[in-house]
DNA sequence: ATAAGGCCTAAGAG
DNA sequence: ACTCTTAGGCCTT
């Protein structure tokens, strides 16, 4: 086992690991102390991945705590470079806030989750996991998500225990619509299969569109079945880097009619792009998430 | 390009 | 206990 620590202080706008993990961003991690989206965590308690180890063998295991001040991490790789990438921890937290625009509900976002960051999955988890979301609540489609890892994805073991990694688009293909409808997934369960054939058959992958123009990009990513804009901006976000991805979801539109009803012009991507310019452009995503957060919330 | 209707189902509200 | 509604939309027509 391999284990080290970061210094949470050295972190620009600080960090805040159950924020960042339990505020529906990602759907790719556990938490030992039981379910997540419950109730904060034990002071001891760890988050949990498995992330594919990019080439032959087993994904390797990375878990994760916050305590004394420090974000403490063990894994069966030397995990410290992948643990700034998946939390973004070296993104300079208090400069894109104060880059951000002077808006009253952004502020009371911002100081009511001081410490969250943005993640960045892994592309192929990240899709699925926002094709599950559909009309589904967090904690369901983190069942959801935890569903198709023990069902299809590798066991590794790590410290005695056994993870289960998320699938592979080649493992994911092998499942049927009627398997994943027994599962729980209901409508999406075609949606599911047939994109992750499309990933396993080299039509086109979700990796692809990191190189594109941000609308291009979405545009590229809603050729995935059960992918629509919405889903399309939440794997840009969450995933691909696109920082200025605003993905308009119910709870963004309704702060849309309430605080910003000069941005409603009709179509998604009108309304995303007016929006995208009143919440700061390059960082309207980080602007977005904690809007989203401190609405569905209501902290 | 935009507008309705249908869709799975667990879990919370009434 | 039982019904009704809802949940970070998408696909087809």
């Amino acid at each position: 086992m391999e284990t080290g620590t970061i210094s949470i202080d050295e972190c620009s706008g600080g960090f805040d690991l159950y924020r960042t993990l339990e505020s529906g961003q990602t759907y790719l991690w556990r938490r030992s102390d039981g379910e997540m989206y419950g109730g904060t965590p034990a002071s001891d308690a760890w988050y949990t991945t498995v992330v594919s180890s990019g080439g032959t063998g087993d994904g390797d295991v990375i878990r994760v705590r916050t305590r004394d001040g420090r974000l403490e991490w063990e894994s069966t790789t030397d995990a410290e470079a992948l643990v700034r990438r998946l939390l973004r921890l070296d993104d300079d937290l208090e400069e894109i806030v104060a880059a951000g625009p002077d808006d009253p509900l952004l502020h009371e976002a911002y100081e009511a989750h001081h410490g969250m960051r943005l993640v960045q999955d892994p592309p192929f988890g990240c899709l699925i996991s926002f094709i599950c979301s559909a009309q589904m609540r967090v904690s369901r489609i983190h069942t959801m998500v935890t569903t198709l890892a023990r069902e299809y994805g590798d066991a590794v073991a790590f410290d005695g225990e056994t993870y289960q990694a998320f699938p592979t688009p080649d493992q994911l293909a092998t499942a049927t619509e009627a398997e994943l409808r027994e599962l729980g997934l209901g409508y999406r369960a075609p949606y599911v299969v047939r994109t992750a054939e499309m990933v396993a058959n080299g039509e086109a992958h979700p990796e692809a569109a990191r190189g594109l123009e941000y609308e291009d990009a979405r545009e590229y990513l809603t050729q995935f079945v059960g992918v629509g804009d919405k889903v399309a901006d939440c794997v840009l976000l969450f995933s691909l880097g696109f920082d200025e991805a605003v993905p308009l979801d119910t709870w963004i539109k309704s702060a849309i009619e309430e605080y910003y009803p000069d941005c409603d012009r009709g179509s998604y991507a009108a309304t995303s792009r007016a929006l995208r310019d009143s919440l700061g452009g390059e960082y309207a995503g980080y602007a977005q998430t904690y809007v989203f957060h401190h609405l569905r919330t209501g902290e």
